[in-house]
DNA sequence: GTCTATATCTAGATAGAC
DNA sequence: GTCTATCTAGATATAGAC
């Protein structure tokens, strides 16, 4: 029954990758759908196609799997979203907003994140160590930078650069959470650029020419 | 066994509130602590004192006990902070967003306000009645209040009175949700006051004498 | 490593006596 | 409404053949 054994070569309705990487795919969608608790090592073996002692073979059992799963997607969303780290300090205040909301936009429009924001959210205190990763490596990496823009631009006049660059950050994330994590986007109708444009008459008001 | 039956009328270990009542106190603490799927219904039987038959009596299936507590004390914590319609709008800036810090402060030390949010975060995509029901009463509520400030005084030159409300209210919000709902208070030390003193150097920018 | 099969337990929910 | 008792399904996890 099972013609894909061991080591056949070629193409197969899910490919050449291993079962654990199968797994390791059915584990992320099964969690980021349905929770932790609410996903059963049952679901994950079948949208794996595998068996559910094939898991076991591979995680010790199921706080591992989730714990590796989390770890590794919250580590390669950031990747995504910090590459380039382009010449950001030389901007001016207007294009270093834009290039801000333009990141952020990604986020924005990416489920995937939000599902892991909700997953990560939901069980900071039960798995602290994966809402601790979040943070050090997404909101405290994306701030620095912000932090660092601010602190580099005398002429804006930011006395406190790192409370600066997180109310920015804040004022998007939080936009994010109110309209795509809670859904709420239909009752709260306030746009990205309107966000955008406050921000950047605020920062207007601080300089000093 | 059962001494305390019907209309005795003194002090008992659980006092004469009803088991209905004893059985909403302990899903509260449990849905709190477990999450929804972590929750079970033994749990809550036995934190309550009671059989689980009897919350079967009550209420109709686990999920309309968790609508039903969630839904209440989503509502009921809004209550509490937004009472006391100060006459808020007649404030100074500097006072104005004093008071927004104070209203924000007690958030910031409420451990049960954090465990509802998680619960709401984690829970929308599968009780979003639930998440906008918190969208509603909560966020828009307060965002509106400050709205309003921002409207009515004219000489602080705010263009966009509500996205300047959501970048006050996400500068806080989120804070509290890094420090405390997330646990990174350790890790990212910025003060609410900080955030607080910042906020209104921007006011000042924006002000035409 | 991967499967079959199973052990053990606990889940949500109900029937029926009182 | 409240309890005893129980049904049935599904959970985590493992033993043992290949």
């Amino acid at each position: 029954m099972n013609v894909q054994d061991a080591n056949s070569t070629a193409e197969l309705s899910t490919p050449r990758r291993g079962k654990r990487e199968q797994i390791v795919q059915a584990a992320v969608k099964t969690f980021l759908e349905h929770g932790y608790a609410g996903t059963s090592m049952n679901k994950v073996a079948e949208a794996a196609g595998v068996i559910k002692a094939t898991i076991y073979s591979h995680f010790k059992d199921k706080q591992q799997l989730f714990i590796a799963i989390i770890e590794e997607m919250t580590i390669k969303k950031v990747a995504i979203d910090f590459t380039n780290p382009e010449p950001i300090l030389s901007l001016e205040p207007d294009e270093f907003i834009d290039v801000l909301t333009g990141k952020f936009c990604v986020l924005m429009q990416d489920p995937e994140y939000h599902a892991l924001f909700r997953l990560l959210v939901g069980e900071s205190e039960r798995f602290p160590e994966l809402a601790e990763i979040y943070v050090r490596t997404v909101i405290l990496r994306g701030m620095g930078l912000a932090s660092k823009y601010f602190e580099v631009h005398k002429e804006l006049n930011i006395e406190d650069p790192q409370a600066m660059a997180h109310i920015c950050a804040g004022s998007f994330i939080s936009l994010m959470v109110w309209q795509q994590v809670l859904g709420g986007k239909n009752i709260m109708t306030l746009e990205v650029g309107r966000v955008r444009e406050t921000l950047k008459a605020l920062l207007r008001g601080q300089r000093q020419p």
